[in-house]
DNA sequence: TACAATGTTTTAAG
DNA sequence: CCTTAAAACATTGT
Protein backbone atom coordinates (compact mmCIF):
# COMPACT_ATOMS: atom_id res chain seq x y z
CA UNK A 1 0.00 0.00 0.00
CA UNK A 2 2.56 2.41 0.88
CA UNK A 3 3.60 5.36 -1.56
CA UNK A 4 5.01 8.65 -0.73
CA UNK A 5 2.27 10.29 1.27
CA UNK A 6 1.62 7.06 2.88
CA UNK A 7 5.06 6.52 4.32
CA UNK A 8 4.93 9.76 5.63
CA UNK A 9 1.95 9.58 7.42
CA UNK A 10 3.41 6.45 8.71
CA UNK A 11 6.83 8.12 9.64
CA UNK A 12 5.08 10.45 12.24
CA UNK A 13 3.11 7.87 13.91
CA UNK A 14 6.45 7.57 16.00
CA UNK A 15 6.77 11.00 16.42
CA UNK A 16 4.83 10.52 19.87
CA UNK A 17 8.69 8.65 20.99
CA UNK A 18 10.62 11.14 19.78
CA UNK A 19 13.67 11.80 22.54
CA UNK A 20 12.70 9.31 24.54
CA UNK A 21 14.52 5.83 25.42
CA UNK A 22 14.06 2.55 24.17
CA UNK A 23 13.81 0.24 27.00
CA UNK A 24 12.80 -3.11 25.25
CA UNK A 25 12.86 -4.65 22.18
CA UNK A 26 10.99 -7.38 20.75
CA UNK A 27 11.34 -8.80 17.19
CA UNK A 28 10.51 -11.93 14.81
CA UNK A 29 13.93 -12.46 13.56
CA UNK A 30 12.96 -15.23 11.32
CA UNK A 31 10.83 -13.05 9.42
CA UNK A 32 12.01 -12.04 5.40
CA UNK A 33 11.65 -8.46 6.55
CA UNK A 34 14.98 -8.93 9.04
CA UNK A 35 16.75 -10.54 5.59
CA UNK A 36 19.53 -8.67 6.50
CA UNK A 37 22.35 -10.56 8.52
CA UNK A 38 23.27 -7.34 10.53
CA UNK A 39 19.63 -6.34 11.55
CA UNK A 40 18.69 -9.78 12.62
CA UNK A 41 22.09 -10.00 14.61
CA UNK A 42 22.18 -6.55 16.29
CA UNK A 43 18.76 -4.88 16.13
CA UNK A 44 18.52 -5.44 20.37
CA UNK A 45 21.23 -3.14 20.26
CA UNK A 46 18.37 -0.66 19.97
CA UNK A 47 17.52 -1.57 23.62
CA UNK A 48 18.70 0.98 26.25
CA UNK A 49 19.10 4.36 23.16
CA UNK A 50 16.98 7.07 22.47
CA UNK A 51 15.17 7.86 19.74
CA UNK A 52 16.74 10.91 18.23
CA UNK A 53 15.21 11.48 14.41
CA UNK A 54 13.17 10.27 11.45
CA UNK A 55 13.67 10.79 8.24
CA UNK A 56 11.43 9.52 4.73
CA UNK A 57 13.03 9.82 1.22
CA UNK A 58 10.66 8.69 -1.66
CA UNK A 59 9.73 5.02 0.27
CA UNK A 60 12.37 4.43 2.39
CA UNK A 61 12.50 5.80 5.99
CA UNK A 62 15.49 6.21 8.50
CA UNK A 63 15.35 6.54 12.03
CA UNK A 64 18.10 8.00 13.83
CA UNK A 65 18.99 6.66 17.65
CA UNK A 66 21.15 7.57 20.18
CA UNK A 67 25.08 4.92 19.40
CA UNK A 68 25.42 5.85 16.15
CA UNK A 69 22.34 3.82 15.25
CA UNK A 70 20.47 3.94 12.48
CA UNK A 71 17.31 1.69 11.59
CA UNK A 72 16.13 2.07 8.04
CA UNK A 73 12.44 1.11 7.39
CA UNK A 74 10.85 0.04 4.01
CA UNK A 75 7.04 -0.98 4.37
CA UNK A 76 6.84 -3.03 1.48
CA UNK A 77 3.38 -3.61 0.21
CA UNK A 78 1.68 -3.51 3.41
CA UNK A 79 3.94 -2.42 5.74
CA UNK A 80 2.73 0.15 8.85
CA UNK A 81 3.60 1.79 11.78
CA UNK A 82 2.58 2.75 14.34
CA UNK A 83 2.21 3.77 18.24
CA UNK A 84 0.13 2.08 20.85
CA UNK A 85 0.01 1.76 24.91
CA UNK A 86 3.04 0.72 26.59
CA UNK A 87 2.80 -3.21 27.13
CA UNK A 88 0.32 -3.23 24.39
CA UNK A 89 1.08 -7.29 23.12
CA UNK A 90 2.60 -7.39 20.04
CA UNK A 91 0.06 -9.35 17.10
CA UNK A 92 1.23 -11.78 14.91
CA UNK A 93 2.74 -9.40 12.34
CA UNK A 94 4.50 -6.92 14.24
CA UNK A 95 7.63 -7.76 13.74
CA UNK A 96 9.33 -5.13 15.51
CA UNK A 97 8.51 -3.39 18.89
CA UNK A 98 10.62 -1.23 20.52
CA UNK A 99 9.12 -0.30 23.94
CA UNK A 100 9.45 2.88 25.57
CA UNK A 101 7.95 4.60 28.92
CA UNK A 102 4.73 5.74 27.39
CA UNK A 103 3.90 4.27 24.16
CA UNK A 104 5.84 1.09 21.96
CA UNK A 105 6.49 1.69 18.99
CA UNK A 106 5.34 -0.90 16.04
CA UNK A 107 6.66 -2.13 12.66
CA UNK A 108 3.76 -4.67 11.34
CA UNK A 109 4.04 -6.20 7.60
CA UNK A 110 1.69 -9.08 6.71
CA UNK A 111 3.15 -9.88 3.40
CA UNK A 112 6.59 -9.19 4.52
CA UNK A 113 7.90 -7.44 1.17
CA UNK A 114 9.32 -4.53 3.65
CA UNK A 115 12.77 -4.50 5.03
CA UNK A 116 14.14 -3.73 8.01
CA UNK A 117 18.07 -2.77 8.65
CA UNK A 118 20.33 -1.35 10.99
CA UNK A 119 23.69 -0.37 11.18
CA UNK A 120 25.90 1.75 13.66
CA UNK A 121 28.15 4.38 12.52
CA UNK A 122 28.67 8.31 13.13
CA UNK A 123 27.28 9.12 9.61
CA UNK A 124 24.11 7.71 7.83
CA UNK A 125 24.48 4.86 6.10
CA UNK A 126 25.34 4.78 2.42
CA UNK A 127 21.97 3.47 1.07
CA UNK A 128 20.46 6.06 2.85
CA UNK A 129 22.58 9.24 1.38
CA UNK A 130 22.65 7.88 -2.40
CA UNK A 131 18.83 7.53 -2.82
CA UNK A 132 17.26 9.43 -5.78
CA UNK A 133 16.46 13.22 -5.05
CA UNK A 134 12.97 13.95 -4.16
CA UNK A 135 10.69 14.38 -7.16
CA UNK A 136 9.79 17.68 -5.51
CA UNK A 137 13.65 19.31 -5.65
CA UNK A 138 15.79 21.29 -7.65
CA UNK A 139 17.10 18.39 -9.22
CA UNK A 140 14.69 16.68 -10.35
CA UNK A 141 14.89 18.41 -13.66
CA UNK A 142 13.05 18.31 -16.17
CA UNK A 143 16.11 17.67 -18.14
CA UNK A 144 17.23 14.85 -16.03
CA UNK A 145 13.62 13.44 -16.74
CA UNK A 146 13.98 13.59 -20.13
CA UNK A 147 17.52 11.72 -20.28
CA UNK A 148 16.24 8.89 -17.81
CA UNK A 149 13.07 8.43 -19.90
CA UNK A 150 14.81 8.53 -23.48
CA UNK A 151 17.11 5.25 -21.77
CA UNK A 152 13.97 3.50 -21.18
CA UNK A 153 13.02 4.72 -24.62
CA UNK A 154 11.41 0.92 -25.25
CA UNK A 155 9.77 0.53 -21.90
CA UNK A 156 5.98 1.45 -21.18
CA UNK A 157 5.40 4.93 -19.46
CA UNK A 158 3.77 3.06 -16.89
CA UNK A 159 6.95 1.15 -15.84
CA UNK A 160 9.36 3.67 -16.01
CA UNK A 161 7.20 6.06 -13.56
CA UNK A 162 7.75 3.08 -10.93
CA UNK A 163 11.55 3.26 -11.15
CA UNK A 164 12.41 4.79 -7.69
CA UNK A 165 16.05 5.61 -9.18
CA UNK A 166 14.18 8.18 -11.04
CA UNK A 167 11.07 8.62 -9.27
CA UNK A 168 11.55 7.93 -6.16
CA UNK A 169 8.23 7.75 -3.76
CA UNK A 170 5.89 7.39 -7.02
CA UNK A 171 4.06 3.93 -6.72
CA UNK A 172 1.13 2.15 -8.73
CA UNK A 173 -1.55 4.20 -7.76
CA UNK A 174 0.12 7.78 -8.33
CA UNK A 175 1.48 6.34 -11.48
CA UNK A 176 -2.31 5.76 -12.92
CA UNK A 177 -2.95 9.50 -11.24
CA UNK A 178 0.14 11.20 -13.32
CA UNK A 179 -0.92 9.34 -16.64
CA UNK A 180 -4.73 9.97 -16.36
CA UNK A 181 -4.58 13.35 -16.04
CA UNK A 182 -1.99 13.72 -18.34
CA UNK A 183 -4.05 11.62 -20.85
CA UNK A 184 -1.49 9.60 -21.67
CA UNK A 185 -1.97 5.71 -22.58
CA UNK A 186 0.17 4.22 -19.80
CA UNK A 187 1.32 1.11 -22.28
CA UNK A 188 3.10 4.12 -24.91
CA UNK A 189 7.11 3.65 -24.80
CA UNK A 190 8.79 5.97 -23.49
CA UNK A 191 10.61 7.10 -26.60
CA UNK A 192 7.61 8.03 -28.38
CA UNK A 193 6.42 10.34 -26.03
CA UNK A 194 6.37 14.12 -27.31
CA UNK A 195 8.22 17.29 -25.98
CA UNK A 196 4.83 18.59 -24.64
CA UNK A 197 3.69 15.15 -23.17
CA UNK A 198 7.21 14.85 -21.32
CA UNK A 199 6.73 18.51 -20.03
CA UNK A 200 3.29 17.24 -18.75
CA UNK A 201 4.28 14.31 -17.00
CA UNK A 202 7.37 16.15 -15.09
CA UNK A 203 4.68 18.56 -14.12
CA UNK A 204 2.15 16.15 -13.15
CA UNK A 205 4.96 13.78 -10.74
CA UNK A 206 5.07 16.84 -8.83
CA UNK A 207 1.64 17.76 -8.79
CA UNK A 208 0.37 14.77 -7.78
CA UNK A 209 3.30 14.00 -5.21
CA UNK A 210 2.31 17.78 -3.20
CA UNK A 211 -1.26 16.81 -3.55
CA UNK A 212 -0.74 13.76 -1.88
CA UNK A 213 1.21 14.81 0.86
CA UNK A 214 -1.03 17.23 1.49
CA UNK A 215 -4.23 14.71 2.27
CA UNK A 216 -2.95 11.59 2.03
CA UNK A 217 0.49 11.97 4.16
CA UNK A 218 -1.39 14.74 6.35
CA UNK A 219 -4.26 12.77 8.46
CA UNK A 220 -4.90 9.35 5.73
CA UNK A 221 -7.43 11.56 4.29
CA UNK A 222 -8.39 10.51 0.42
CA UNK A 223 -7.56 12.97 -2.01
CA UNK A 224 -11.11 14.48 -4.00
CA UNK A 225 -13.14 12.88 -5.50
CA UNK A 226 -12.13 14.88 -8.82
CA UNK A 227 -9.34 12.80 -8.67
CA UNK A 228 -8.79 8.84 -9.90
CA UNK A 229 -7.60 7.55 -7.07
CA UNK A 230 -10.98 6.94 -5.10
CA UNK A 231 -12.39 5.55 -8.57
CA UNK A 232 -9.64 3.26 -9.82
CA UNK A 233 -10.98 -0.01 -7.14
CA UNK A 234 -14.38 0.52 -7.29
CA UNK A 235 -16.63 -2.30 -8.73
CA UNK A 236 -18.11 0.28 -11.39
CA UNK A 237 -15.58 2.09 -12.18
CA UNK A 238 -16.37 5.05 -13.81
CA UNK A 239 -14.07 8.39 -15.13
CA UNK A 240 -14.67 11.30 -12.67
CA UNK A 241 -14.03 13.58 -16.07
CA UNK A 242 -16.10 11.90 -18.36
CA UNK A 243 -18.38 9.26 -16.48
CA UNK A 244 -17.10 6.54 -18.91
CA UNK A 245 -16.18 3.00 -17.67
CA UNK A 246 -12.72 2.82 -16.90
CA UNK A 247 -10.65 0.44 -18.24
CA UNK A 248 -8.33 -2.42 -16.27
CA UNK A 249 -5.29 -4.55 -17.19
CA UNK A 250 -1.95 -5.24 -16.47
CA UNK A 251 0.81 -3.10 -17.80
CA UNK A 252 4.45 -3.48 -17.06
CA UNK A 253 3.35 -6.29 -14.91
CA UNK A 254 1.22 -4.44 -12.72
CA UNK A 255 -2.85 -3.78 -12.63
CA UNK A 256 -3.35 -0.45 -14.48
CA UNK A 257 -6.37 1.46 -14.40
CA UNK A 258 -7.01 4.25 -17.16
CA UNK A 259 -9.95 6.00 -19.62
CA UNK A 260 -9.94 4.97 -22.75
CA UNK A 261 -11.17 8.49 -23.60
CA UNK A 262 -8.87 10.13 -22.13
CA UNK A 263 -5.80 8.43 -22.44
CA UNK A 264 -6.14 6.68 -26.24
CA UNK A 265 -3.36 4.01 -27.34
C1' DT B 1 -10.36 -22.55 -5.52
C1' DA B 2 -7.61 -19.70 -7.74
C1' DC B 3 -6.23 -15.23 -8.41
C1' DA B 4 -4.88 -10.67 -7.24
C1' DA B 5 -3.15 -7.16 -3.87
C1' DT B 6 -0.64 1.05 -3.50
C1' DG B 7 6.78 -3.33 -4.07
C1' DT B 8 11.46 -4.71 -4.84
C1' DT B 9 15.00 -7.99 -6.19
C1' DT B 10 16.85 -11.59 -8.83
C1' DT B 11 17.24 -14.05 -12.95
C1' DA B 12 17.15 -14.64 -17.77
C1' DA B 13 16.81 -13.15 -22.38
C1' DG B 14 17.61 -9.97 -26.00
C1' DC C 1 27.76 -3.81 -20.30
C1' DC C 2 22.76 -2.24 -20.99
C1' DT C 3 17.69 -2.74 -21.19
C1' DT C 4 13.44 -5.30 -20.57
C1' DA C 5 10.32 -9.02 -19.01
C1' DA C 6 9.03 -12.37 -15.79
C1' DA C 7 9.29 -14.90 -11.67
C1' DA C 8 9.84 -14.99 -6.78
C1' DC C 9 8.95 -13.48 -2.25
C1' DA C 10 4.44 -14.41 2.04
C1' DT C 11 -0.09 -13.61 3.48
C1' DT C 12 -4.86 -12.41 3.18
C1' DG C 13 -9.14 -11.56 1.12
C1' DT C 14 -12.45 -11.99 -2.66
Amino acid sequence: MPELAEVEYYRKRWDIGMRQRVLAVEIHGTKRVFRDPTTARFVEKISGQTLLGSHASGKQMLFKFSGGLWLGVHLGMTGTLRAEPAGTEAGTHDHLVLRQRRVCLVFSDPRQFGRLRLEQNAEPPDWWTGLAPSVLSRQFSKERMRRFLRRKARAPVKSVLLMQEQFPGIGNWMADEILWRGGIFPNRRCGKLSTKEIRTLWRLVRFVSRAALATIGQDFSDPPDTWLFPHRWTANRKCPRDGKPLLRDAIGGRTTCWCPVCQPP
